[in-house]
RNA sequence: GGUCCAGUAGUUCAGUUGGUAGAACGUCUCCCUUUCAUGGAGAUAGUCGCCGGUUCGAGUCCGGUCUGGUCCGCCA
């Protein structure tokens, strides 16, 4: 194409390419290169997290730089506040870029801008080269045209899109571009392919191993009337003078990784690595489809952080879902088991990563268990600031009385509780503790008890009777036993199941520290009944048990 | 419609170059036990989507078929 008409169409100022080339120096020979690309919608999906968390972990585990970038050429879906917003999302979960922007205004790295609507020259220098290899061309094919395209070509049964004979704008000469600007028709510019679809190619996804797939022959916009890229083109000029080496990304990149490959060998610049990461997905009615930004609230991860999931769990079920060889490794190293734990691309799951609650629930579960009544009473008062005030406040003004109720069977137990899997249930959890959400009528007493009117009120009476707050455990249990066979119950429950007919209309000593239970928890499950007795003190344990006087 | 990926225990997934299947979670049983939650021991379970082919031998290779998913925008 003419220097001139090439000045018509991007101005007279844009710079060589050459002009970047020396800009950006080469990174070290050998150094793997990573990123992760989010664009700042506002919105924070799991898959985002997911997708950026493998190649930190891999890039790290291999010395190499990870870096960020913001694909932000999208000017319809920008947000304000969602770049802060990726930054302390990946910040949370501990992937700290090289790299990259560190706030909305600040970046670091000698590679940037990191944010793409910034490096609209650059662009516009690669669209300058294209031009001048014959490898792109504008195109004055309005929606309308391309919406009919699609249409006939449906009707034909053909494969829609811009190519071959249906890419008009493709044989446009000269003269005809020139009317065209004079006349003052808004344009694109469309890569030139040179594939056939009819030929099949072999290409390496690191994931995914050999796959065939056809050559690509769509003239695939590059840049749009707004002189922005599209991802396709921002993707090969970026990558390429930012030096990625491995490009890691979600398997939905995968039909146009042969585009992409085309890009960049007709240019003449060293393809980089690619990864193909499957899709997170969920069960729909018996069928499996992708996390929906609209349909599933789990799809945001902000939904972890209000139902007070700890971001380790998270993270940990992330890297399980990845690598599901993770489970082995953690059962021979269980302690640093993630940071250490090196997985392979080539290992990541293939076709598809199914969320899967009651697993991400365990998890859970086993991370709370590791934590001490303090650490978890930080970890909680810092989610239930964000989360729930109210309980923030309960928490401030009860520190000490609630780290000792986190406590039970927790600080130096052998067998640590395994109860607590997220943090928004623990206020309900250990609600019985507050006499203000304390509840319990003679009347749930009566009718939750396992044993009769009577028997369940002469127990009440013993039992506050016998009652001694001084009692270590052991002489608090005995009580109850005495109680026991004082009323001719069984010591155990097992003693009333090998002799039923012997405790007829009888009970065991479960039954009355079930009756005790109810009074002092209303509940008929709790944790270790002596241990809360003493955490609720005498005053509140006497009141609670004198409930039917 | 085209394209590519996948289809292995109830569930989520492993199964490097072909030698009749493993883990985790779940479920169940027993032990521990004042309830629950733990902890310990164990059990349960799969004609490896279906059909055919290659082979002494196939979850693993080939062909076909069905099912599910991805992508096919001046969105990323």
């Amino acid at each position: 194409m003419k220097k001139e008409l090439i000045e018509k169409l991007i101005g007279a100022d844009v710079k060589d390419i050459s002009y970047w080339a020396d800009k950006f120096s080469p990174r070290p020979e050998g150094q793997v290169v990573s990123r992760v690309g989010p664009s700042p919608t506002g919105f924070m999906h799991l898959g985002n997290i997911y997708a950026a968390l493998i190649p930190y972990t891999f890039t790290h585990q291999n010395k190499g730089v990870f870096f960020l970038r913001i694909e932000d050429t999208d000017t319809k879906r920008k947000v304000e506040g969602a770049v802060d917003l990726v930054i302390s999302s990946l910040k949370a979960f501990g992937i700290n870029a090289d790299e990259g922007p560190i706030n909305e205004g600040e970046e670091k790295g000698a590679y940037g801008p990191y944010h793409q609507s910034q490096r609209a020259d650059i662009y516009k220098s690669g669209i300058k080269m294209l031009l001048e290899k014959d490898l792109a061309y504008p195109c004055f094919a309005t929606e309308e045209d391309i919406e009919a395209l699609r249409k006939e070509q449906t009707a034909l049964k053909l494969r829609p899109g811009y190519y071959g004979k249906w890419a008009k704008c493709r044989n446009l000469t000269e003269e005809q571009i020139e009317e065209n600007l004079s006349k003052g028709m808004p344009f694109v510019f469309r890569f030139r392919a040179s594939g056939n679809h009819e030929t099949k190619k072999y290409f390496t996804d690191l994931v995914k191993g050999k796959i065939q797939m056809p050559e690509n022959d769509m003239d695939i916009v590059i840049m749009k009337s707004d002189g922005l890229p599209t991802y396709h083109f921002a993707h090969v000029m970026d990558d390429h003078f930012m030096g990625t080496t491995h490009v890691i990304r979600a398997d939905e990149w995968l039909a146009s990784m042969p585009l992409h490959v085309q890009m960049f060998e007709s240019i003449g610049w060293k393809v980089p690595n690619y990864a193909h990461i499957a899709p997170i997905q969920k069960l729909d009615e018996g069928n499996r489809r992708k996390l929906s930004k609209r349909k599933d609230p789990e799809a945001n991860i902000s939904y972890y952080f209000e139902q007070g999931y700890p971001v380790e769990a998270v993270k940990e079920y992330l890297i399980n879902l990845a690598n599901s060889s993770f489970e082995d490794y953690k059962k021979a190293h269980p302690e640093n088991a993630l940071e250490t734990f090196e997985f392979k691309l080539e290992n990541l799951n293939v076709s598809g990563a199914l969320l899967d609650f009651k697993k991400l629930e365990n998890i859970s579960k086993e991370f709370i268990a590791t934590l001490s009544s303090a650490d978890l009473y930080n970890r909680i008062l810092t989610w239930a600031e964000s989360y729930d005030k109210s309980f923030a406040d309960k928490l401030r003004a009860n520190a000490d009385y609630i780290k000792s109720i986190l406590g039970i069977e927790r600080d130096g137990a052998e067998k640590v509780r395994k109860d607590y899997y997220i943090f928004s249930k623990i206020s309900d959890e250990i609600s019985y503790f507050f006499d203000d959400d304390f509840k319990l009528t003679k009347e749930d007493l009566l009718s939750q008890s396992p044993l009769s009117e009577n028997l369940t009120k002469d127990i009440v009476k013993q039992y506050l009777a016998s009652f001694d707050f001084n009692h270590n455990k052991e002489e608090w249990f005995n009580n109850i036993k005495d109680l026991a066979a004082k009323n001719g119950f069984a010591k155990n429950p097992k003693e009333r199941d090998k002799n039923p007919e012997l405790y007829a209309g009888k009970g065991t000593v479960s039954d009355i520290a079930t009756i005790v239970r109810l009074l002092i928890t209303g509940r008929t499950q709790s944790p270790d009944l002596h241990a809360i007795i003493q955490i609720l003190g005498k005053d509140r344990t006497l009141k609670r048990l004198s409930l039917l006087d």
